[in-house]
RNA sequence: GGGCGCAUAGCUCAGCGGGAGAGCGCUCGCUUCACACGCGAGAGGUCCCUGGUUCGAUCCCAGGUGCGCCCA
């Protein structure tokens, strides 16, 4: 062990450790009623997924929570485990199928499934591997998938629940649907792009009489399903028109002219063409105005049996077809370009379409009641304090969840049809329809949303629907960490499934940390090009300083990635594999606190301070400053000052000074090993008396801070010998002691020179008596104020007469 | 269109009512018996603009400009 290198390489030595720590079972979560629990149940990554910054991110700031918990003392659950993620999972294997040149419709949906199952068995549960080469301490036992049979147990048991309550119904509605995986998609499932269009104003002549109303539209097929045309009820353009009656082009439809204030008067033409079955907006104009819905495009995105002679066309085809019929009929009055955004599936990145269709729903003016109380009551509280706001604002709007889609791999709704149409609901396959009987039931085709599984993620990891103990143990548990757009899919129906199924909030506080962005300033993305491999960041500084980097980004507010962040986590991990150099070749034989001398008790009072401001910013989620002032603390402090101090006496063989600085380092270590675990465990590894590792170390018990401040006269004369080459006087024997130790004056060469120093020391004189000189100062400031400028215009006309001229 | 947020050193960011800070980069000096992933010193800022409040504004308020994110 005294062999240690002059340069620590994180290189095998993480992998190591992360081994060690498995192996002897330090991540093992279990219950025990002797000691308090403290529980995070990790966000499930995507079962396909490889990691991303964004895991990197959370797993560095829970997992560095986590382990300053386990050395506190407490029982900790981190819970591990994966998401199915419906869509893009059957995605995947669809894509691999492709390359087969077959189809899931080829397989059927039996084998499909099968074939999921299969490839999941390959390729899948990866970043469980790269979760632990970031060091997290997760119990990997625990692992769970939210498609495991005991998961699928607890999602059927709460559909049923929630359809007892009378609060899952069925319903033709406005949905976003794919027309490549033919599905309804969730927001999160949408990306959206600017695209340049064309905007084609079309005439509808007034059907009794003369003129017309020319309304613009971007999709000139979605013409064959209008149904009526709106303009706002102020707009004296049109005002007269409203309750005539227009013919739709080609179709020859006559239908009304309406009044709606949603009518944006300075689009286009300030006329709305009202397409109820293919637009939002239009959807609702249409279901507050009782209007029909007809339906032109199929699930295909093609057009549908009720576009007549154009069924079957492509939307670009029929749009062709419409627009040449409108040239010929003198309908056409012009087009132009037109850019404006459109949404896309976030997977094979085909146009969305708006479309009506039956799905089933979760109505949540009741189920969410109960986490708005516990959210404005703040027994749950989201960090920072405005997306706490957020949060119970997009709770308060939250509109009814679709929780249909329309694939194959996920949790199959469970619902049986008989042929009579007689709907059963029932946790497992039943033998006979509830109602009359029959046995020949066919069971409902669509799976449940990817987030209605997820939802239930804190409670059905640890056995629920049945009363275990884990449950008893870790539920609710205390924290979960995420980002911002996932408040609303996720988090809030965390706490509304929570407080329905388990009486409870599943956690005390959320943290929404902030977004790191790709250092050309925009959204990092894989598919833009701008995404950063975290193992490839890993595998070029280490875990421990990509973990030091990313919580240096991680502060308040988004941060554009930085190399810089991870590098200084480098370097904050070499510095102490040299301090603990240092000491072991200095021959350090013993372990103990036995201070004597004023840098002692100083460094020992600066590790106390340095705790508690940890363990403050730690409560306050602020882990930018918590990794800040470890690094001045090393740096600076340990460093720079005390192991400098201290040096004479480590290398004349003063035991004390030995066992204390070997005491103080121990201190320093588990200090940051939460932040940085592995090359601290690494260092304590090669301590004396080693007989327990450090993360299960007792964290340190923050002592007696008065002397904190007790080398500011040394520090001062020191900064003022280097600046200017004269020596300050120090009072006592000790500080003369220090200062020669560290700044080492008959060796040193003084940088600048005694007359700069005299001119900033009179510039200073300059504004301090420039202020005390103002009358309104000194009678409108707080006294204290004027008084510590008092004291330290004494200061500099003490450090200035010390130069002397 | 609605909501949130940001503009501070070349870069990445702290600070948010009383003398402008850190890390990196840059310049200069150090083969100092742990570390050049080091030590010491230094240069470098109308703290986005315009008003207002205040004895005092980078910080609070109003308006403007530029940028980012979320939602429609």
């Amino acid at each position: 062990m005294s062999e240690m290198a002059p340069r620590y390489d994180p290189h095998g030595v993480e992998e190591r450790w992360q081994r060690t720590w498995e192996e002897e079972g330090h991540y093992n979560a279990d219950p025990d009623p002797a000691r308090t629990s403290f529980a995070i149940a990790h966000p499930p990554p995507n079962v396909t997924g490889d990691l991303h910054l964004g895991h990197a991110l959370q797993l560095s700031l829970a997992d560095t929570i986590v382990r300053t918990r386990r050395m506190q003392g407490y029982n900790v659950l981190f819970q591990p485990g994966y998401d199915h993620a419906g869509i893009s999972t059957q995605n995947a294997v669809e894509k691999h199928l492709a390359a087969e040149g077959r189809s899931r419709q080829d397989l059927g949906r039996e084998a499909f499934v099968e074939r999921v199952w299969e490839w999941l068995h390959e390729y899948g549960g990866k970043i469980m591997f790269q979760f632990r080469r970031i060091g997290a301490s997760l119990d990997y036992r625990r692992e769970r998938f939210t498609m495991d049979d005991a998961y699928v147990r607890a999602v059927m048991r709460f559909f049923v629940h929630l359809y007892g309550k009378g609060w899952i119904y069925r319903a033709n509605r406005i949905i976003n649907w794919c027309p490549f995986h033919l599905t309804s998609l969730s927001d999160l499932e949408l990306t959206h792009v600017d695209v340049d269009d064309v905007l084609t104003y079309a005439r509808y002549p007034l059907a009794d009489g003369d003129g017309y109303i020319t309304i613009a539209t971007v999709r000139p097929a979605t013409i064959l399903a209008d149904v009526a045309v709106a303009v706002h009820p102020d707009d004296e353009r049109y005002r007269e028109l409203i309750g005539r009656e227009v013919l739709v082009p080609f179709v020859q439809r006559p239908v009304p002219v309406i009044g709606d204030e949603r009518v944006e008067r300075e689009f286009g033409t300030g006329a709305l063409k009202v397409t109820p079955g293919h637009d939002p907006t239009d959807y609702e104009i249409g279901r507050d105005h009782g209007l029909p819905e007809l339906t032109v495009i199929g699930p295909d995105g093609r057009m549908n049996e009720d576009a007549g002679e154009l069924a079957g066309l492509t939307q670009e085809e029929a749009d062709a077809r419409i627009v040449g019929w409108l040239r010929e009929h003198g309908q056409l009055e012009k087009r132009e370009s037109y850019r404006h955004t459109v949404a896309l599936c976030d997977r094979c990145k085909n146009r969305i379409e708006p479309r009506i269709s039956l799905q089933w729903w979760c109505a949540m003016d009741e189920l969410k009641q109960p986490a708005l109380e516990a959210l404005r009551a703040r027994r749950v509280r989201y960090h920072p304090e405005s997306q706490h706001r957020f949060a119970i604002k997009s709770l308060e709007d939250a509109p009814d969840w679709n929780i249909s889609r329309q694939i194959w791999w996920g949790h199959q709704i469970p619902v049986w049809y008989c042929p009579d149409g007689h709907v059963t609901v029932a946790e497992t396959e039943p033998s006979a329809c509830s109602e009359c009987a029959s046995t020949e039931l066919t069971r409902e085709t669509d799976v449940l949303d990817t987030w209605f599984s997820s939802a239930l993620w804190p409670f059905a990891t640890l056995g629920w629907p049945d009363d275990t103990e884990d449950l008893r143990t870790f539920y609710p548990g205390d924290l979960n960490t995420t980002a911002r757009d996932i408040i609303r899919l996720w988090e809030n129906r965390m706490i509304f499934s929570g407080l329905e199924l388990m009486d409870d909030v599943p956690f005390r506080d959320v943290v929404i940390h902030s977004l790191v962005h790709a250092p050309t300033g925009g959204r990092m993305s894989k598919s833009l090009g701008t995404g950063l491999n975290p193992i490839a960041q890993i595998d070029a500084y280490g875990a421990d300083a990509t973990r030091y980097g990313l919580m240096k980004m991680a502060s308040g507010q988004d941060a554009s990635f930085s190399e810089g962040a991870i590098e200084e986590g480098r370097k904050l991990a070499n510095k102490l594999w040299n301090a603990s150099r240092l000491l072991i070749q200095a021959g350090v034989t013993e372990v103990a606190e036995r201070p004597s001398s004023l840098e002692e008790h100083w460094i020992l009072a600066r590790l106390s301070a340095t705790q508690r401001a940890y363990e403050a910013n730690l409560a306050e989620f602020d882990f930018a400053h918590v990794v800040d002032e470890l690094y001045h603390l090393t740096f600076d402090d340990f460093c720079d000052w005390y192991l400098e101090a201290i040096k004479p006496r480590l290398y004349g063989g003063d035991a004390d000074a030995r066992a204390t600085a070997a005491a103080a380092l121990e201190r320093l270590l588990k200090l940051l090993h939460p932040v940085m675990p592995h090359v601290t465990e690494e260092i304590w590894s090669n301590l004396p008396d080693r007989e327990s590792r450090l993360i299960v170390a007792p964290w340190p018990v923050s002592g007696d801070e008065s002397a904190a401040g007790a080398l500011t006269a040394v520090q001062e004369a020191a900064a003022m010998f280097r600046r200017s080459g004269v020596l300050a006087r120090l009072t006592s024997e000790d500080e003369r002691r220090i200062f020669e130790a560290v700044v080492k004056p008959e060796r040193a060469k003084a940088n600048g020179n005694a007359d700069a120093e005299r001119e900033r020391l009179r510039k200073e004189i300059k504004r301090s008596e420039g202020m005390l000189a103002n009358e309104r100062f000194v009678a409108n400031a707080p006294a204290a104020v004027v008084e510590a400028e008092r004291e330290k215009l004494e200061r500099y006309r003490r450090e200035l007469d010390a130069i002397g001229d």
